[in-house]
RNA sequence: GGCUCGUUGGUGAAAUGGUUAACACAUUGCCCUCUCAAGGCAACAUUCAUGGGUUCAAAUCCCAUACGAGUCACCA
């Protein structure tokens, strides 16, 4: 039995070999420097930050080059397959406009590289595998799981290195006579990869991020072909797609460094050329004193439901993420505030080598930012679509109210120095309630401070609402207005307070809040002149009826 | 245990042998002010995990130690 033969016997079927596969697949049309990534998820989990952040940095490299950003997905672990976590990657890139230039969703494939499903790429795998075992580079491996614990075992008690390497890989030795006579009597096996390296010659790599390291040779024999449903590996898979794809770049996360000695072998085997890698920093979290890897279980913010749910401007996620992948994003974002987040020149090298730490103020702090800059019916549209999806007592009462509710977000907006009230459209609500009748008149909570008894607070309402106030006053005439009925009934503006506090029954602030409490019932609120222009005399009246009769 | 990487303030971090260790977030204080938000101004690492060494000079180079992380599946 030659090399050949067995090959044949365990792949019958298979009859285009490696070369057809190439000529399937030529390089690509694109121009020098342009780059090659893939967001290559497995549909095992729902897809969250360190996903999320893998993607828009490939969606970066991708754009800023001309080049190509297609998405693949691994679905080679089918026992662990999530249902639904296919449609949340395709919802998040699309929410979040990063969609890949090529995919394969619901039957649709989108560029000639396909298919971009691992499971439906079987065949190609399988001429590869079978090439190998024609060369004499991979060879049925029949270890039991049984044997294979016992090796283990052995390993770890006599603190030998572990795997299946050297002596260890006994199928190895397997004439081919033997090794056919066993598959041809039904008996389970992998295909594992020969290795020809050597544990103690050290050879350099480098990563794009990590800079140039040294890694002793992979001598490991380690399955490329699983018995069961006959799928590749993750690394074989690897070594196969990211080849014929033309892969420039792999963006993966670290947990990735440690396998490079085998992928640096199987592709030297081949003779294929290695893509350029980017081996990410893990995301942490801080969980009292301990800083340990983000989790999904553990921390809602891990996974991507959380920032939509949540309702944080899509961009300012982006920016959040960038922010840490990148340590000059933020500079460079502050110096074109106007520009598409992916004409940022990601720099691999400026990546931090060790983890961060997700910092959710961070996020706050650029989502309000971007927040105070929209207009008010922008912001009105973002709130209004938030609130469809997520919280519908919220989405009836703002459309219901949409003239309001866009008079109401327009305070202190669209000047030089704007409110920045809002972290995400969540937060919106609970600052803007008692702008509602409906909502309003449900709580009645009245949050009076120094004035409190109801006598004088009806004493200053009653001929301010009636006589004094005017809605076409301007803000000045308004507020001089204000001031002058307040001496009037002895409060003083806040100089004159200062100087005497007990000649006066209040200072001015004392006065306005009085004011604001009965409107709002609360004594901390945007600008009171705007909140009175859009509640208008008739609804204040009303509320002073309600004041009266409730307090 | 083997292999690999890392360790600068509460957080993200800059600096790549040369005066007081950038900047941003958070925090605190003051100012402004009809409250809030915003804004303005300050404060916040006598020190870069520890110990040695090289050097006129070290967070930056070298060595050792400690600690942390990742990985060592027919999972990705």
């Amino acid at each position: 039995m030659t090399n050949k033969e067995l090959a044949n016997l365990i792949f019958p079927n298979i009859t285009k070999t490696i070369e057809d596969y190439e000529k399937m697949y030529p390089e690509r049309n694109i121009d020098v420097g342009a780059k090659v990534v893939r967001f290559a998820p497995s549909p095992t989990g729902f897809m969250h930050i360190g996903n999320f952040m893998s993607a828009v940095i490939n969606y970066c490299l991708a754009k800023s080059s001309k080049g190509v950003f297609f998405l693949r997905n691994e679905d080679t672990d089918q026992a662990r397959t999530v249902e639904g976590a296919v449609d949340f990657i395709y919802h998040i890139l699309d929410f979040y406009n990063i969609m890949p230039d090529e995919y394969e969703y619901k039957g649709k494939i989108v560029g000639n590289y396909g298919p971009y499903i691992q499971s439906e790429r079987i065949e190609i795998y399988h001429a590869f595998v079978k090439h190998l075992i024609e060369i004499g580079r991979a060879y049925p491996c029949f270890l039991t799981k049984e044997e294979l614990e016992e090796i283990r075992e052995y390993q770890t008690k006599s603190k030998k290195r572990i795997g299946i390497y050297g002596k260890y890989a006994k199928s190895r030795n397997l004439t081919l006579d033997e090794a056919a006579e066993r598959i041809k009597k039904g008996e389970k096996f992998v295909i594992r990869f020969k290795s020809e390296g050597d544990f103690n010659k050290k050879f350099v790599f480098e990563d794009l991020t990590q800079g140039k390291i040294e890694f002793p040779e992979n001598d490991l024999d380690i399955p490329i072909m699983k018995s069961g449903d006959l799928l590749p590996t993750y690394h074989f898979a690897h070594l196969v797609d990211d080849h014929l794809m033309h892969t420039t770049h792999v963006v993966r996360g670290n947990e990735w460094l440690s396998s490079v000695p085998l992928h640096y072998e199987l592709f030297k085997t081949f003779g294929f050329k290695m893509p350029k890698y980017i081996h990410t920093s893990l995301i942490l979290k801080k969980d009292g004193d301990v800083i340990r890897k983000i989790s999904k279980r553990k921390d809602p913010e891990a996974l991507m439901f959380y920032y939509e749910e949540k309702g944080y401007p899509t961009i300012a996620v982006i920016d959040a993420v960038l922010t840490i992948a990148n340590s000059n994003y933020e500079e460079w974002r502050t110096n074109n505030p106007d520009k598409p987040f992916y004409e940022f020149p990601f720099s691999p090298k400026k990546m931090s080598v060790s983890g961060a730490l997700f910092d959710l103020d961070k996020l706050d702090n650029i989502s309000k930012n971007y927040i105070s800059k929209m207009s008010a019916p922008d912001l009105y549209q973002e709130y209004l679509n938030w609130a469809l999806k997520n919280d519908k007592h919220i989405y009836e009462i703002i459309s219901k109210e949409k003239s309001n509710t866009i008079k109401f977000l327009n305070i202190e907006r669209e000047v030089k120095k704007p409110r920045k009230d809002y972290e995400n459209y969540s937060s919106i609500f609970n600052k803007s309630w008692y702008m509602y009748d409906e909502e309003f008149n449900k709580k009645l909570d009245y949050h009076f401070g120094k004035i409190n008894d109801k006598k004088e607070i009806l004493n200053i309402m009653n001929n301010y609402l009636d006589s004094i106030y005017d809605f076409n006053d301007s803000q000045d005439e308004w507020f001089n207005k204000i001031k002058e009925y307040a001496k009037k009934l002895n409060y003083a503006d806040m100089k004159e307070y200062k100087e005497n506090p007990d000649s006066y029954k209040g200072n001015i602030a004392d006065f306005t809040t009085v004011i604001r409490v009965v409107l709002t019932t609360l004594d901390m609120t945007p600008n009171l002149y705007d909140i009175m222009q859009i509640l208008g005399s008739d609804r204040m009246l009303k509320r002073l009826e309600i004041f009266k009769n409730s307090y």
